[in-house]
DNA sequence: GTGTCCTTGTT
DNA sequence: ACAAGGACA
């Protein structure tokens, strides 16, 4: 019998480890069971999202039940943590006779631990370890400069990027057939259940590649993907953060949109910025550790308990910050360029530093994704790769007056603003924030620009 | 060496 | 006009 482990590739198609355990189990005429192990102390050493968390578990149900459409059973284990799966794995293995295990792997470094500790107990029992490389657009540290090594700016990366894609991209794999021989026995599964119910985060693979389809075809991101109170994002982040869909599969779905010119196109960028960030962490595995990226860099920070929980809260007083910490509060998700103003506020107004607000966006964003996550964090405190230059500082009041310039995303999150007009919103008058009982400004901008500016340039 | 360029800006 | 400095070919 075979078994295959899924992780972070909660999804039937495209899913190379996947396709190829079902296709040996039918090679063989075995069965073939599906694990999934769920780590909640590891977890929360990951500063793991609750809500990504649970989104995970209703994602595993859905996925459960398509493989049992397949003839394949499942079995649900809890483990505390990473170190407990070796034994967790052996009593496995022997116990239902497994010849082969699949799974297909993971680049960080707790990851790699947990599965070479994994191949470690499958060669003591004589089963074979099948490893397969995750979906990515390009295998990982595939693209290297033209004399070695990992580039370090975004530009030159995506250029030597295209060029090898474009030369050899993989088509997404489609769904395997189904497993001739079905496990007829009992298993010893926990039985979760998941009452997972936010409209806006439709579950499992289907809706994904709903999702996935409608956005490609009818989006108009490069127009509006800046402005926050439009619906103009993929919103397909959660899913791509637990493999539900895989980036192949977005790829593929760009190019039969809009053909070869998808590959220049404003959302395949993102989408190799993702890239970018997750073969940074493959090659530099202190990024993990939270170094900064640049060894060199200002990276001695104020602590201010005050501020730090005014900016979590949603109450620093400068509307559109709060606006987009009150939505990642409410949502488990931020959009884009507000989660570049308001890191920047957080890192270069207030001097704070950036691991914070990178601990408090893993755990409150629903798409949380370490490298992602930390690579936007070190670009926005000018402490990583290809990084905004620490001059560069985001004016809340200005950024807001341009990408949110009626005030609606504002009066959605930051409802005590509701009614002041367009013109007031973006910072409103001492008067009008006591009548509305929303805070005063917790920085003055402008003084704490010129400070930001000598802190940095002291270094 | 040497020229060009650098995700998302501000005043 | 300005804000450094370094990566890359």
């Amino acid at each position: 019998m075979h078994l295959i482990w899924f992780r972070n590739d909660l999804r039937l198609t495209d899913n190379p480890a996947f396709s190829a355990a079902v296709n040996q189990a039918n090679q063989d005429h075995c069965p073939l069971l599906a694990l999934f192990v769920r780590c909640p102390q590891q977890d929360k050493k990951h500063h793991r999202a609750q809500s990504q968390c649970d989104f995970w578990d209703a994602n595993m149900v859905d996925l459960i039940n398509r493989l049992n459409q397949l003839n394949i059973s499942a079995m649900i284990k809890t483990v505390p943590c990473y170190e407990n799966l070796a034994q967790l794995m052996q009593v496995l293995l022997e116990s239902h006779k497994i010849e082969k295990l699949f799974f297909n792997r993971e680049y960080l470094v707790n990851e790699q631990k947990r599965d070479q500790a994994v191949i470690k107990v499958c060669e003591h029992n004589n089963v074979q370890s099948c490893i397969y490389e995750p979906a990515y657009l390009l295998p990982p540290q595939s693209v290297e400069k033209k004399n070695g090594g990992m580039y370090h700016v975004f530009t030159p990366y995506k250029r030597q990027f295209i060029e090898q894609l474009k030369a050899d991209y993989a088509t997404p794999l489609g769904m395997p057939e189904k497993v001739t021989r079905p496990y007829t026995h009992a298993l010893d599964s926990e039985d979760i259940k998941s009452d997972w119910q936010h409209d806006w985060w439709p579950v499992g693979e289907p809706a994904a590649r709903k999702l996935l389809s409608e956005f490609v075809e009818h989006a108009r991101y490069q127009q509006q993907r800046d402005y926050p109170a439009v619906e103009g994002t993929s919103k397909l982040s959660p899913y791509l953060a637990l493999g539900i869909i895989s980036a192949r599969q977005c790829l593929a779905q760009a190019l039969k949109e809009q053909g070869e010119s998808a590959f220049q196109s404003t959302w395949v960028s993102e989408l190799i910025w993702r890239e970018f960030y997750h073969d940074l962490i493959a090659f530099y595995p202190r990024l993990v550790k939270h170094q900064t990226f640049k060894e060199d860099a200002m990276d001695h920070w104020q602590h201010d308990e005050r501020i730090v929980e005014a900016w979590k809260n949603g109450q620093t007083g400068f509307p559109i910050i709060d606006a987009g910490m009150r939505q990642l509060k409410q949502e488990h998700w931020m959009h884009n360029r507000v989660r570049m103003l308001v890191a920047s506020f957080f890192t270069k107004l207030c001097l704070q530093d950036w691991r914070i607000g990178e601990q408090h966006f893993m755990q409150n964003l629903i798409d949380g994704d370490f490298a992602s996550n930390n690579g936007g964090w070190q670009w926005s405190s000018a402490t990583g790769c290809d990084a905004a230059p620490y001059f560069r500082i985001f004016n809340p009041t200005t950024q807001s007056k341009k990408f949110d310039e009626n005030g609606d995303y504002i009066r959605r999150y930051v409802p005590e603003l509701k009614d002041l007009p367009a013109k007031n919103i973006h910072e409103p008058s001492e008067q009008q924030r006591r009548d509305c009982g929303y805070p005063q400004p917790i920085i003055d901008y402008k003084q704490a620009r010129g400070q930001a500016l000598d802190w940095f340039k002291s270094g």
